[in-house]
DNA sequence: CGGTTGAGTAAAGCACCTTGACTTGCCTCT
DNA sequence: AGAGGCAAGTCAAGGTGCTTTACTCAACCG
């Protein structure tokens, strides 16, 4: 039998220490995957930057609100994933010096294959967590910590949620 | 009565971008504080380096493996931290080329400043969580999300803890 | 029409880290 | 003792990903 998690040292540490580990060590599994699926040089930011755009598309000056930098750091981003043929710059409809800037079939395959591979991840964590012989299944812990996560943050930003950055 | 969060549009989100957003919104928090608390120019690295030296200080190489960055890196950290009297370089007792990096007492005073700071945070996030009126106590819900996070972070990591690093 | 607004772009700077190359003190092996 | 190796520390250069500053260009509005 493993250790019992109020005897392990972790367990005494702080609360923002545990939940950057469990961050780190979640988002780097799920990259190292995004890399073996073939993707080896699309960073999180990417995936972001793919669901801020959306089915319609966006300026590049919304994908800069909506990733929380500036519009001169979303533009090199548009220009490097068009380089890579996962976006196109449209002429807008609404005129003016705007583009639109939309998702190519490259950029839509990817966003499936990261679902998948996020998911996949969730449901293996699951299993492993289930594995420990406790009553409780690995699927329901995870629904606790998604609870209780959304607990969290509501209470720390309200209903308004900052974009998800790069952490310090 | 506030939303309830299995209708919160988060709940539906990935388990990792949650931990991530979590992550943000107590670490930010806390670095305003640190900020407020009259280091405004401390960042979490330099939080992590004191903690990582310790009371019997260690080496700047000491220093890298722990925080998993380069040794030229953790002397530059070193180098900024003695500048400003955080830290002091001392003879070694093992000889050789080595140094011992210890902390000033004005190290010392902050990890103090921070401790509480941290502890306070938490504490007014359960006072938070338990005022929306549920049977359940903020202390119980953060002591439980404490025991989930443990159980995810060995189930990733197992044994030996990588770094706390930045995150992508 | 002149002025303002806002999207986009160009250039430079900066924070923070890496890789590469080197010096220096000690230890080991013959 | 002397040669070689090893590990700590340090210089120097490079690179990435962002910001700040400054500009151009298209539409709108009085």
């Amino acid at each position: 039998m493993g250790p019992v998690e109020s005897d392990d040292p972790l367990y005494g540490t702080e609360l923002t220490f545990l939940l950057g580990l469990a961050f780190q060590l979640l988002l780097g599994e799920f990259n190292d995957r995004v890399a073996e699926a073939g993707y080896p040089d699309l960073r999180p930011v990417h995936g972001l930057a793919f669901q801020a755009l959306g089915p319609a598309g966006a300026t590049s000056s919304e994908l800069a609100a909506r990733l929380g930098v500036t519009k001169q750091a979303a533009g090199q981003i548009v220009d490097d994933l068009e380089r890579r043929g996962y976006v196109r710059r449209e002429a807008h409809p609404a005129g003016g010096r705007r583009k639109l800037v939309v998702l190519t079939e490259a950029a839509q395959a990817h966003l499936a294959v990261a679902g998948r591979l996020l998911h996949g991840l969730e449901a293996e964590l699951a299993t492993r967590l289930g594995a420990g012989g406790e009553a409780e299944t690995g699927a329901a812990e995870l629904g606790r910590l998604r609870t209780d996560l959304v607990r969290v943050i509501r209470a720390l930003a309200g209903t308004e949620l900052p974009p998800l950055r790069p952490v310090w």
